[in-house]
DNA sequence: TCGCAGCTGAGACTTAGTCTCATCCATGCC
DNA sequence: GGCATGGATGAGACTAAGTCTCAGCTGCGA
């Protein structure tokens, strides 16, 4: 995969740029992120780890989930839950989520109408946005289909792969 | 304050509706919300219990809150921060925030507009929406003067009166 | 006024994440 | 390649925010 050859050498330059090192825990978190996941969690990024026997801490996962952060190559997100969610950016392009919380899919979408729009509402109220975080909960066409109803507002039904507890 | 009496009663009328009891504590803290608060924290409430010898749990505070929220008198909010916020539900209407990551202030807002770009985004999805959640983090008016600087995307400084510590 | 279903407080417990520190190792320099 | 060294790691203690348990208390309808 030398796309993802490409996203750990990105990862080097910006960690070299601070005198930092791309060590092997780091590499094989990249390539597990970049490989696989898509909304994932950082406990459920530990267990796959050590699912594949690679020995990585909690504390390096954490560690390098903020180093990812801050050099652009993952974003930090809410989706409703309790917890945060991580995703690889890819290209760049912002989007906001829709949550199913009956299935706990997950829907990008783009929206440049609604974009402008509350850069118009910041204008008005003379406030300077440098960042928003936006998540419609609701039910997905699937599972309206399936006649699921809505959930209470902060039950979402687990997002992702659910990833087994690991402390005791 | 009859407004006060007014929230008291509409909660014990819910309480009442579901076999519940208006207790002295449930009391306490409607008239504390009610009173003074706009966007607190659940462990500013309970601080502020504490100062004015008012021995509640922090249980008690917790319990009450899910049932306020549940009630419809007092929603939950997120606000950028790690932890819930909560403010009394006037009228009715549904606003989302502008939060200032340098003072902390909230600027709420309700835009029709909006509102409505969402529908039409879901309805383009096939999704049901039942609740969303928008923050956009910034700098206000004021903070920009004073040459305040946007803060990293997940600090925010403290919103409200910081609680102050009550476990030791 | 009484009975009891529902409520309370103290504090143990949980979840998600951060911090500490002794030890390890990636990188740059020879 | 070998070495030095400052950054990185793992184990596990610690923290913050919130939930749960259970023995004793209390609001309220009869
Ligand atoms: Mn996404
Ligand atoms: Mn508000
Ligand atoms: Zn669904
Ligand atoms: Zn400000």
């Amino acid at each position: 995969m030398p796309t993802i050859d490409r996203e750990i050498h990105r990862f080097q330059e910006f960690l070299l740029h601070q005198g930092q090192k791309l060590t092997k825990e780091r590499t094989a978190l990249v390539r597990e992120i970049f490989g696989t996941h898509y909304h994932f969690e950082a406990d459920e990024l530990l267990f796959k780890m050590k699912q594949k026997s690679v020995k990585i801490s909690r504390a390096t996962v954490y560690r390098t989930l903020e180093l990812l952060v801050k050099s652009g190559l993952v974003r930090r997100v809410h989706l409703g839950e309790d917890h945060y969610h991580y995703e690889h950016v890819r290209g760049d392009s912002h989007h906001d989520h829709l949550v199913c919380t009956a299935c706990g899919s997950v829907i990008e979408f783009n929206d440049p109408e609604l974009e402008q729009r509350q850069l118009e509402i910041c204008a008005r109220k003379k406030f300077t946005p440098t960042f928003h975080n936006l998540q419609i909960l609701g039910v997905c066409d699937s599972c309206r289909r399936k006649g699921e109803q809505p959930a209470s507002p902060d039950r979402v039904m687990s997002i992702g792969e659910g990833a087994m507890r690991l402390r005791k």
